[in-house]
DNA sequence: TGTCATGATGTAACCGGTTACATTTCAGGT
DNA sequence: ACCTGAAATGTAACCGGTTACATCATGACA
């Protein structure tokens, strides 16, 4: 493998020459570069960007930790992180969790090995036991789409609390009093902030909360179709649900369907995230718009400047949400 | 940061032993070893990955391209290279080209700067330009999913031919004679052999080619929306469409609901991957079902063996594929 | 007691860049 | 010609592990 003395033993120079001709040219003289790069050509010489990373101690890697690819919304969110790393010259290293412990663990190790500069996590778990780490190194992470309260780390996200109320309220203003709701795991700080804005909603309209018509999902169509099973099966069925995601929404308008029921007419059906198969479903679905590339840039962004250090406290930044109408919710009749 | 120097001393040894005792205690002494633990517990001591990585001249990292991993179907095929990968230790670099070539391009780069040890291609084109590597130096990567013919490497992908040909084939035992299909961008191998395989079961059944009748799409829902919108305005038009995507089928579904027609009463649809959504969809679509996971793995277990040396010609793996039958086919009427 | 094999440990070179510091070169002023 | 300072270049230490080789300790055996 060509390395730099290579080169400089074929320019008839020394290695900190070749080092500064390509670093930075400009102090160098100008005969002297021109046989370098000469040099550099003929040799077909490469840097090797592992030597550079561990005599700069940086990498210039990011681990993304994400529960699952396969939901698009991740997928979008991981795509604007790729577009913005790549853009500032961070490549991604993708973890796919899939919820299991020791994966967040063994990703959240590549920090403190030096594998990678900073974490970007879509869930917000906290993958790091307290005792992991060395109070004086505190590791450079920040926390897109889900926020825990307690997380000592900057983050992205929407306003759940204001989106989930403004949705809510759209299925009350076309008349709709008895609202069912197919959540995510309880556990999750997403779900309570979500449940949180349709209380608001209920609340705000005088309408008393039945806690029986909260279903919990699991974020797949099959769990939406499950949980729209239960609620369509009772007697005093509701005439609208609300999904925290439009897979489960997507699923619900089956099961739905299935039951001999339809959308909207005798159901209304609302989803959350506005994935790209959310207009094409039949009816194409309501939903909550969410900027998921920009979480995605957005998170970048805040994790470069805390890895340039020009950046302490933890910020919070939040996106906005918007309410896309259309046909599978209507006017209750 | 602590160093193993760091630790040495807190033993009172040197550092080969530190060394030893983390790679292969069995040839230290017990008394040793167990000073040595115990420094390291002590140090909170996590060996330096990129020291190891440059001195052993390997990253354990692969990297991935893919043209989109907002596309279901990547998404899935990322995550059984994820999972493999992470099973042998290695991780995965992330990259998006979008299709954009200069993308491509940075991301090879990442092998030649020792930054991956192998790529993994999800689309089939040659990011590397022959003259940008010496030919004593191959590059390590495998393609999963789609195959240049003239590509040097190993690769992983499904019969298309045969598989298109038997979905082609459920079609016309329906009954249906005027089967339409929209394929992928011209240039695509895959396209290629999926429309081969169309026309081999139209050719057995001795029904005559209509060219015509073959749409060119993108592989997104709107595409397939906008290619069924041509098909379906024909005076002749076809009473079975093949799709060469499920999300291109989801769209096709779509607009010939609006044209007014019924799936399958009056056009049968037929997609292609098996995603999520394909059950979901209403009707539900029949469909090829490939093991997208499974193409992930075997692509990591062939590049692997590339980068340990034990293969050297390039290999070709062919997985199986499953006809699913759904509600979006049904017999011509 | 001396010799030798074996196992345990230490020393230092090495991977391939970067960069602080030392040295050389050269232009400009007296 | 001589001095001075800036610009250009060279030398070598350094990052933090691994490992070939050297050294040392121990015990068996003649």
């Amino acid at each position: 493998m060509t390395n730099i003395r290579k080169v400089a033993e074929l320019a008839g120079v020394s290695v900190a020459t070749v080092s500064r001709t390509l670093k930075s040219p400009d102090i160098v003289s100008p005969r002297t570069r021109d046989k370098v790069l000469k040099a550099v050509r003929e040799a077909g010489y490469k840097p090797n960007l592992m030597a550079v990373q561990f005599r700069s101690r940086r990498t210039r890697n990011l681990v993304v930790l994400v529960p699952t690819i396969a939901n698009t919304f991740f997928a979008r969110v991981i795509s604007g992180i790729q577009e913005a790393a790549q853009q500032q010259g961070y490549s991604v290293l993708l973890c796919n969790t899939l919820g299991r412990e020791e994966s967040e663990a063994t990703y959240a190790k590549m920090v403190t090995t030096r594998q990678a500069d900073g974490v970007i996590q879509l869930r917000a778990y906290n993958p790091f036991p307290a005792d992991a780490f060395a109070p004086d190194t505190p590791l450079p992470m920040v926390n897109a789409c889900e926020v825990l309260d307690e997380a000592p780390c900057s983050s992205v996200k929407l306003d759940n609390r204001a989106a989930a109320r403004a949705i809510t309220e759209h299925l009350i203003g076309l008349g709709h009093r008895r609202i069912g709701m197919i959540k995510g795991p309880r556990r999750s700080p997403l779900t309570r902030d979500r449940v949180a804005g349709y209380c608001d909603a209920l609340e705000a309209a005088g309408i008393a909360l039945d806690e029986s018509l909260l279903c919990p999902g699991k974020f797949t169509p099959h769990s939406g179709y499950e949980a729209a099973g239960m609620l369509v099966a009772r007697d005093d069925r509701p005439s609208a649900i609300f999904c925290e995601s439009d897979e489960m929404a997507i699923g619900a308008i089956q099961r739905i369907k299935q039951e001999g029921l339809r959308v909207p007419d005798d159901i209304s059906v609302a989803g959350f995230d506005d994935i790209a198969f959310a207009s094409f479903s039949d009816p194409p679905l309501t939903t909550i718009a969410q900027p998921a590339e920009a979480f995605g840039r957005e998170a970048v962004a805040m994790l470069i400047e805390v890895l340039e250090g020009r950046e302490e406290g933890a910020k919070q930044r939040i996106l906005p949400y918007e309410l896309v109408i259309r046909g599978s919710t209507a006017v209750k009749r």
